[in-house]
DNA sequence: CTGAGAGTATGATTAAGATCATATATCCTG
DNA sequence: CAGGATATATGATCTTAATCATACTCTCAG
């Protein structure tokens, strides 16, 4: 089952077992913490099951998400080297995750220079994707952000039609925009044609013009 | 003088001197490109000297910074897995910087284990880093985001008089807003006692107010 | 040393998105 | 299965920062 994980598939079957036997599987309830800020970190996660929305509260409540991560994907990697989470980390689903302790996972990096070497890889497609959400952000509007994670699902679902991994709220939080924001600007795409929403379903009906608005 | 390097403070005189043979240093004028978003990625850079802007511009013409690097500091790191750079690196002033070869760096990584991993908890920090500028530019105003800014600059320069790096329109464009609003936001903050601008100087007059904008 | 270009600065106006309000639909839970 | 909580949806209003406009200052290159 871990050899889903995207990171880990390239692994040999030895390093497989010994990642194994460093992480510790745990179900979540939905709606539970997985951790909350200042809690002491004690590895990074797989989420095996389910979804997991890892995100940060301002003191007046506005919530942004870091990344809502799903079966096979990771998330808090960057606490392999922290005393601390900086987050919260919520299932949105009932959720099977895995916990790679980090002591044991930095031991396996510092033995196996080809593992250290993937890891880096990875690490720094992290850095560019958030690159890229700075860049969203700053300087696109709404649409073009929905646009893209419309693209951006289904690239990764390799399909026309692709699924809303969570509700369209913690999706709000995700691009950076108020829900009723996000529930405006997407009926705005569906009224040019460029989408078809049906619930949690999403037909791309016209992907030019989708990829147009991201420019 | 690569010494004084962050990353490679820690690191021995031996691997210090493998790193100065895969490395080249650059001179670079004033305004100059060192590469534009298509070109071939030769390898990460470190500024000996001056400041670099790394930036991407949107088809409107607008601009937001993904750092501006200043002597001691790296960029474009995320390159050593890239074919191509993504971004636009200008010298903001005459600079030396010192350009790193990625599959020499690569190589030494491979021999080093401990290295690794030192550059993976400096990969780290950086996520860390992204994460938190994600968060400011989503759910702060533009005075929570330059009071944070003076306070990251006291910090790194360890005073309460501070110095711009460069000048306050590329600053603008690292914390996601107009030059307008920089010099108008800016000017709040004096006249509310906060801080005190004097050309390229900052004094800060009131460290807990600002602390207490940034929450 | 002088003039063009860039940075600094500030005012007026506009537009985009947040906020506030309200209503319906859907989903679990007891 | 009934009802409370949460998600979805949309209208009205308000706030904020972008845009447009103008002017002064500084720097550097000829």
């Amino acid at each position: 089952m871990m050899k889903k994980l995207p990171m880990f598939s390239e692994v040999s079957a030895d390093l497989l077992t010994r990642l194994k036997a460093i992480s510790k599987q745990i179900s979540v309830r939905k709606g539970a913490l997985l951790f909350s800020p200042g809690d002491a970190a004690h590895g990074f996660f797989a989420v095996l099951e389910g979804a997991v929305r890892v995100y940060r509260v301002s003191p007046k409540g506005k919530e942004i998400s870091f990344e809502i991560a799903c079966a096979g994907q990771t998330f808090a990697e960057a606490s392999l080297f922290s005393d601390e989470y900086r987050c919260c980390a919520q299932a949105l689903k009932e959720s099977t995750v895995c916990l790679i302790r980090k002591d044991a996972f930095l031991e396996l990096i510092r033995k196996d220079p080809q593992f250290a070497t993937d890891w880096l890889h990875f690490l720094s497609l992290k850095v560019i994707h958030l690159h890229q959400r700075i860049e969203e952000l700053s300087l696109k509007p709404p649409g073009a952000r929905i646009a893209s994670y419309i693209l951006f699902l289904s690239e990764i679902q390799n399909s026309q039609t692709v699924a809303l991994p969570v509700h369209k709220k913690s999706i709000a939080t995700l691009l950076g925009m108020t829900h009723e924001t996000f529930y405006r600007t997407a009926k705005e795409l569906e009224d040019v044609g460029m989408v078809r929403f049906d619930g949690q379903k999403i037909d791309i009906m016209d992907r030019s013009l989708l990829e147009g608005l991201v420019e």
